[in-house]
RNA sequence: GUGCCCAUAGCUUAAUGGUAAAGCUCCGCUCUGUGGCAGCGGCGAUGAGGGUUCGAUUCCCUUUGGGCACCCCA
């Protein structure tokens, strides 16, 4: 039994997991460099602060899944629990508002929060985020969440839907709340516990409980849609105008709200469809949100970003590598094909090793076990991890200053000069068709 | 944080209240300058701690880890 073992809800990417997770983050780094995103990394680390008073107090990850500790200096510092508080933060301490507006960012990180692990939901989980900080217009908005949509599509995630909703903001939220802790109370006894006790601080969520009688209730429930003060009403319409012209499928769903108490007006969460899910539904609907995000006017207010407004979106790695693996058939990546460089005797085992060395500089991928002293075992190796070819330097070749090339498929071979390895290497890998591999 | 299920080798699985078995993988030998096949051998496990018992991997308790669900979220 292994002594040690990785904490709970926290995992190790291995080599066989490379394939997928290059994938996604070539995928996520071409997609920025199109749309002009700049790449930020904030530290692991902040100020405990940064989150309570960023995220909202009551939140769950606030309340009781942040991983703090306090330093030796006395300092509370938190594992970020998401990207987007940090970079707003990032935002304002470098003073990100006198380069031009909008700024836009990206990032691929760690995020840790302090839950009980299910399918889908981890600890320690990767990220990637997209956000553009500086840009009221709600052409950030469209932009943010097509950037999105194009990252899923790419990496062929085609049966995924989009839902879409505003919260409004400052002015109306307050009202809308108003109207809605009306209904509810007036119906409180027929909810859960659960709801009974947000109706106080936050009845939005109320609509969103999973509770066959709250759900009862949330259906006939005011929509905020109806109850957006005209500024963000136009905002909403304005987006959703967009679009529809670029022919982005959504689905309006106004009961749609997010965990997090900074966001305003838009927004919205890709989750995959239902067909995708196959039909033991791998994941519940309820966590399999692969995509999500919003618009956060009020902190960019709140650290100090004032008359202006950011809006991002971020997705959840291992979720969509998750859904790329379910859709198996669209995973096939080329196999780099490799030569494996094979050595007898303690002379030609420098001679292979200066050998290898002039096939990686020439950027030939070359693999060797020079720990194995029979060729024999070698030549399994070399079999065993597929190489089409197998230079063998013995005696008589490091005196020769030679190689035998050996092709594994049928096993003829002859003897290279030294000086004409590299090419003569070069010109058999053109003639191999690389395999295929499903992952 | 709550509930349900689970825990044997790196992986997949056997077995019994009485010496833990196999397949795959890995390492090696048959074959001391040649891979795949075959044969043979080797490494390697009852998650941990208690209890019941002459004896526990098996039964009980605790704990740790995992899966799933709730909560919530990417």
């Amino acid at each position: 039994m292994p002594k040690f073992q990785t904490p709970p809800g926290m995992h190790d990417i291995l080599p066989k997991d490379e394939a997928l997770w290059n994938r996604v983050y070539d995928t996520v780094r071409e997609v920025a460099q199109a749309y002009d995103f700049g790449r930020i990394e904030t530290p692991v680390l902040e100020f405990e602060e940064l989150f309570s008073k960023g995220l909202g107090q009551t939140t769950d990850i606030v309340e009781k899944e942040m991983y703090t500790l306090r330093t030796k200096g006395g300092d509370r510092l938190a594992l970020r629990p998401e990207g987007t508080a940090p970079v707003v933060r990032a935002y304002v301490q470098h003073g990100m508002k006198t380069w031009p507006q909008p700024v836009k960012l990206w990032y691929f990180s760690p995020m840790f929060r302090h839950e009980r692990q299910q399918a889908g939901r981890f600890r320690q989980f990767w990220q990637f985020g997209f956000e553009i900080l500086g840009d009221k217009d709600v052409s950030a908005d469209v932009e943010i969440i097509r950037v999105l949509a194009v990252t899923l599509e790419t990496l062929g995630l085609h049966h995924t839907a989009l839902q879409i909703n505003s919260l409004g903001c400052n002015q109306c939220r307050p009202y809308f709340k108003k109207v809605l802790g009306g209904y509810l109370r007036s119906r409180k006894e027929q909810l859960c516990a659960n709801s009974r006790k947000r109706l106080g601080t936050s009845p939005l969520r109320v609509l969103d409980c999973k509770d066959e009688r709250c759900q009862r209730i949330a259906m006939n429930a005011p929509e905020i849609i109806d109850h957006l003060c005209e500024e963000c009403r136009q905002h909403f319409k304005g987006l959703l105008g967009f679009l529809d012209e670029l022919t982005v499928p959504y689905v309006f769903n106004t009961k749609l709200v997010r965990g997090l108490d900074y966001y305003n007006r838009t927004v919205f969460e890709v989750v995959p469809e239902e067909e995708a899910l196959g039909e033991d539904r791998a994941l519940p609907k309820a966590q399999s949100a692969m995509v999500a995000g919003g618009r956060y006017d009020l902190l960019m207010k709140q650290f100090g970003a004032k008359d202006t407004g950011a809006i991002g979106g971020s997705g959840g790695v291992e979720r969509i590598v998750a859904a790329l693996s379910r859709e198996a058939g669209a995973i096939a990546h080329p196999q780099v094909p490799i030569v494996f460089v094979a050595q007898l005797g303690e002379k030609a085992k420098h001679q292979a090793m200066l050998l290898f060395e002039d096939l990686r500089k020439a950027g030939i991928l070359a693999r060797a076990s020079f720990g194995r002293d029979s060729i024999k075992s070698q030549l399994r190796v070399a079999d065993k991890i597929g190489a089409p070819f197998v230079l063998i330097v013995g005696q008589k070749e490091a005196l020769e200053g030679t190689a035998l090339l050996r092709t594994m498929g049928d096993g003829t071979q002859e003897t290279v000069a030294r000086e004409d390895i590299v090419k003569e290497i070069r010109e058999r890998l053109k003639k191999i068709k690389p395999r295929v591999n499903k992952s």
